[in-house]
RNA sequence: GCCCGGGUGGCGGAACUGGCAGACGCAACGGACUUAAAAUCCGUUGUCCGCGAGGACGUGUGGGUUCGAGCCCCACCCCGGGCACCA
């Protein structure tokens, strides 16, 4: 007999088209199972699948699938992050429209999500470049707009000349472009769009805490340091001859009497009122173009004098290149002797160091003795009548006299900022607002959305937006008055649609709101969600925002949307990340069509901890094919044995199938109940595998049907189609998704005996096998008993044993 | 500079609570089957010494705690990532 081959390209397609006939990956709604929501973040949709990809939704749908055959009715959804500006240069560079180019590569991403055989239900897909999606972004928009959450301001803002277009200060990494890593981002004014972000800081922060159980702590850190939260105090300075103050912030106002100048950043106010505005703007960007390690610091005198309002000195005016103007106050006091960046600036500039803290234990520095700043805490001196005061409660007396006197409080400073949107961009969601000459900004009323965007636009890739120059967007009549006015021609940052997206799937064809309160209580929060650790900072701050803020808008009762994170590892290749620019991708296409997905996602698990980067390596995969064809061979040969339930005595080799049967089940349910290592599952299902390969002969067929169906189980989250097929070949009705998962029997899973080590002093001396908990006396009696032990043992004092049962013996000899 | 990860055979990795280091897989080598190859199956494979039984060494480096350390503590080196003149 010729045995029939593991054929992937025959079985895959074959289920795929099974299971969504039969609409096996629907959302089950039976209110009385417990739900699970398990979300991996949506792709953009560049038209192909990579690597990275296919890792992350290969470990969701294996707990998706895990989830849902333990009885959990589960929310597995899958959409599109479909704005932003790849469409827009392919619309360039190809002549076709971002909405053609885009949807035809949703279309071919779907048809390669499918090839997986990953279980979405397709029924809840969003796509958020169609207006029945964006259209609810311009509904919050208007939303926190009412409640002062949205605002206009000039501001300047980080451009970004290769794209044309303003960034968050999210995406700006090391004065560059996020997308262009060796193009510096210029500063520019503009009236732009913002979400206070700042209204939430507090809570933001405050949350981190409650999110410890399900987030990972690197995570958890990088936000903390992100939303930066420092208390301090603001002190005001009255600029000598006139009657304006300088305001700065400061964490150590108990150095003060120590403070010998100010410097402003470049961009401040005063700086360009005193004159030196050309001087100023051409400083700002010279620094912002260059990273900390190797910037000089600058810095010039103005000419002008401040009084520091605690002595009465006279304290020069400077400017620094190091002083940023959009944290704290844009402006510092100097304090040479206490701060490290003032003391290389000040020696640097002649300025003079007073020292005014001393250590604990120890004297005060002399200025001229200084190697470098004294930054710690200490006592305070020649600081008036604060002197003799420790740094800690000189800070809070020094904060409270500031407030008193009326010129300072104590304050809190956040390095988080508010959220610009605005783009200079034509595919995303147009802003809903107008301005009238008359009326100044108004809202689009509700019922005018969705403001659509414009299917006609001519696409140039130069700095201004798209929009304004289509005129019969742009001309509007004003909603309060009637007048002549004009939309905003602005678009919103994609990250506004990655904000809210998975609240949509739990309601997706809702055309009266975003969602229906009902619908998303039923799912909310999220149980899992899987991505890469590149979005810690970025959507994962926005989309806790987004949740308060909806929070607020009454639409939820919920403070945080996300329950558990989970960040999955790069995929690596020859040493560095996969990217067409390096030549190193591996194209999951080209592996489902060599060796099916099956392979390709059992391997993506198994080359390591899902939690950490990935080794490539196409060796491996072919080891996995081999493994995958080894499993269809054994079922192949032994799937007709009849399921005879026999009373029949177990023999040796019964035994020990079953035991490691269960051993098994116990480990794989164990990764997926605790770590998600599921390279050691698969490993553990090899194991198996290979025993019951060297029992194949010996087992009852009973014994061989029973763990047949166990490892055809165990190996459905990892890879679905062959273990729908080996359901099949054994007799059994499926869709295995809706067979419940098996349970170890603690009883069959148990070892008789297990190997004892027998150390002496420490070394490795000889093994033994004892019945499986036998006891500390009688174990020590047994290893004793030995040979070999025996033999080493005799003539010498054993000055102390120690057993552990189960596993060693350790003698201690003199 | 600060904060996270990580460092284990030729390679990816395992060792879950301090208790046999190297599971599972890859690669390599030897063998079986074959006219041959592929596929498959069986076996060997941390290093060194030894014909052998066996022994010594071995988880980045140096120290410590312990009957016992890949795992805990201290100091340091290297790799990866994040943050950074944040006042």
């Amino acid at each position: 007999m010729v045995p029939n081959a593991y054929r992937p390209r025959e079985i895959e397609p074959k289920w795929q088209e099974h299971w969504a006939r039969n609409g096996v990956f629907r959302t089950p709604s039976d209110a009385g199972r417990p739900k699970y929501y398990v979300l991996e973040m949506l792709p953009y949709p560049s038209g192909v699948l990579h690597m990275g990809h296919v890792r992350n939704y290969s470990i969701g749908d294996a707990l998706a699938r895990y989830k849902r055959m333990q009885g959990f009715r589960v929310l597995h959804p899958m959409g599109w992050d479909s704005f932003g500006l790849p469409a827009e240069n392919a619309a360039i560079k190809n002549r076709r429209h971002p909405r053609e180019w885009t949807r035809s590569n949703i279309d071919a991403m779907r048809r390669q999500l499918d090839a997986f055989g990953f279980s979405y239900d397709w029924d809840c897909e969003m796509s958020s470049c169609e207006p029945e999606y964006y259209r609810w972004n311009q509904w919050f928009f208007l939303r926190m707009w009412e409640r002062g959450l949205a605002y206009s301001k000039k501001a300047s803002v980080n451009w970004c000349p290769a794209c044309a277009t303003v960034l968050a200060n999210e995406q700006v990494v090391g004065g560059c472009c996020w997308r262009h890593e060796e193009t510096p981002v210029e500063q520019q004014e503009r009236e732009q769009w913002f979400f206070r972000t700042t209204a939430y800081a507090d809570e933001l922060l405050g949350a981190l805490d409650e999110l410890k159980a399900g987030w990972p702590d690197r995570v958890l850190t990088m936000q903390r340091n992100w939303i930066g939260r420092s208390t301090g105090t603001e002190v005001d300075f009255a600029v000598e001859g006139s009657d304006q103050t300088i305001r700065v912030f400061t964490t150590r106002v108990d150095t003060i009497f120590g403070a010998t100048c100010l410097i402003l950043a470049p961009l401040h106010p005063l700086v360009a009122e005193s004159g030196f505005a050309e001087r100023g703007q051409r400083m700002a960007t010279a620094a912002a173009t260059k990273s900390p390690d190797d910037l000089e610091k600058e810095g010039f005198f103005i000419g002008r004098y401040a009084i520091n309002p605690y002595s009465g000195e006279r304290l020069p005016i400077w400017v620094g290149n190091f002083v940023v103007m959009t944290y704290g106050t844009g402006a510092i006091m100097a304090v040479p002797a206490h701060d490290q960046r003032d003391f290389e600036f000040c020696r640097k500039h002649r300025v003079e160091i007073v020292p005014v803290i001393r250590p604990e234990k120890g004297e005060l520095a002399r200025a001229d003795e200084m190697a470098e700043a004294f930054a710690g805490y200490g006592v305070l001196e020649n600081s008036g009548e604060f002197s003799g005061l420790a740094s800690r409660e000189a800070i809070e007396r020094m904060s409270v006299y500031a407030e008193a006197s009326g010129f300072g409080d104590a304050s809190v400073t956040f390095r988080l900022r508010d959220w610009g949107i605005s783009r200079q961009r034509y595919w995303g969601t147009p802003i809903p607002m107008i301005r009238c000459r008359s009326c100044g900004v108004v809202p689009v009323p509700e019922e005018d959305l969705p403001v659509l965007l414009p299917e006609d636009v001519r696409l140039t890739g130069t700095g201004e937006a798209p929009l304004r120059s289509v005129q019969e967007f742009v001309r509007v009549d004003c909603p309060q008055c009637g007048g002549e006015a004009r939309r905003e021609t602005d678009t919103m940052d994609t990250f506004v649609d990655s904000s809210w997206y998975f609240y949509r799937y739990a309601d997706a064809r809702n055309d009266a709101a975003p969602f229906a309160s009902d619908r998303v209580a039923d799912w909310f929060p999220i149980d899992q969600y899987i991505g890469g650790v590149e979005h810690a900072v970025l959507h994962l701050i926005y989309c806790r925002f987004f949740t308060k803020v909806m929070r607020d808008l009454g639409l939820i009762d919920w403070d945080e949307p996300i329950r558990r994170l989970f960040t999955q590892g790069m995929v690596i290749r020859d040493g560095r990340k996969m990217s067409k620019n390096l030549g190193n991708v591996v194209s999951p296409e080209e592996l489902v069509s060599t060796y099916g997905s099956d392979t390709a996602r059992m391997f993506a698990l198994f080359a390591a901890p899902p939690d950490r980067d990935l080794d490539w390596q196409d060796e491996g995969v072919e080891g996995m094919w081999r493994f995958l064809r080894r499993v269809y061979r054994l079922l192949d040969r032994n799937a007709g044995k009849a399921a005879a339930a026999s009373s029949k005595a177990l023999n040796a080799a019964d035994r020990a199938v079953l035991r490691k049967l269960h051993q098994t089940i116990a480990r794989v349910t164990a990764d997926f109940d605790t770590r998600w290592h599921f390279n050691t599952s698969i490993a553990s299902i090899m194991e198996l595998t290979n025993e019951i390969y060297s029992m194949e002969s010996l087992v009852s067929d009973g014994v061989m049907q029973e763990a047949l169906q166990g490892l055809s189980l165990l190996l459905s989250p990892f890879a679905p189609h062959l273990s729908e097929e080996l359901w099949q070949m054994l007799g059994r009705e499926g869709p295995v998704l809706d067979v419940r998962w098996p349970v170890c029997d603690p009883d069959l899973a148990r070892e008789d005996s297990v190997q004892i080590v027998v150390q002496i002093n420490g070394k490795l001396r000889d093994r033994l096998r004892v019945p499986k908990g036998l006891p500390k006396e009688q174990l020590s009696a047994r290893a004793r008993e030995t040979e070999r032990i025996r033999t080493l043992l005799a003539g010498k004092t054993v000055r102390k044993s120690i057993e552990i049962p189960d596993r060693l013996v350790n003698f201690v000899v003199g």
